[in-house]
DNA sequence: GGGTTGACTGTTC
DNA sequence: CGAACAGCCAACC
């Protein structure tokens, strides 16, 4: 089994909802799981990424729209994004907050 | 147990 | 709009 703490696991599993074509940030993803200032540990905990392939960490993005950091590199991120509709110029969504995705399963 | 680090956010200049 | 500061949280040494 994962041998993640809650923290961690409530963090993935919140991420895995997010549905393809749209993004979170960081601070809807803490909210999410009940720690809305954890939004640094969140960051930490995505950047270990244990399930990379089954976690759609790419999606998760900053506030103001930029895009923030990924594990394999900013760009990556940004190409993926691309890849699933999402626009983006200079490092930061165009359309976020038409993809912004909020609530995430949360309430 | 204390100090450092990091894929952050909000405020202020 | 960009840079600097402060606040916050979990993992690591």
């Amino acid at each position: 089994m994962d041998n993640l703490t809650d923290f961690q696991k409530s963090v993935l599993k919140m991420v895995r909802k997010i549905p393809r074509g749209r993004v979170a940030t960081y601070k809807e993803v803490a909210r999410g799981i009940g720690r809305p200032r954890a939004t640094r540990a969140i960051g930490r905990t995505l950047n270990k990424n244990p399930h990379l392939n089954q976690i759609p960490c790419h999606r998760v993005v900053k506030s103001n729209g930029q895009i923030g950091g990924y594990a394999l590199g900013a760009k990556k991120k940004i190409k993926l994004l691309k890849k699933e509709g999402i626009l983006i110029k200079r490092g930061r969504v165009i359309n976020f907050s038409k993809i912004f995705y909020n609530n995430l399963g949360f309430r």
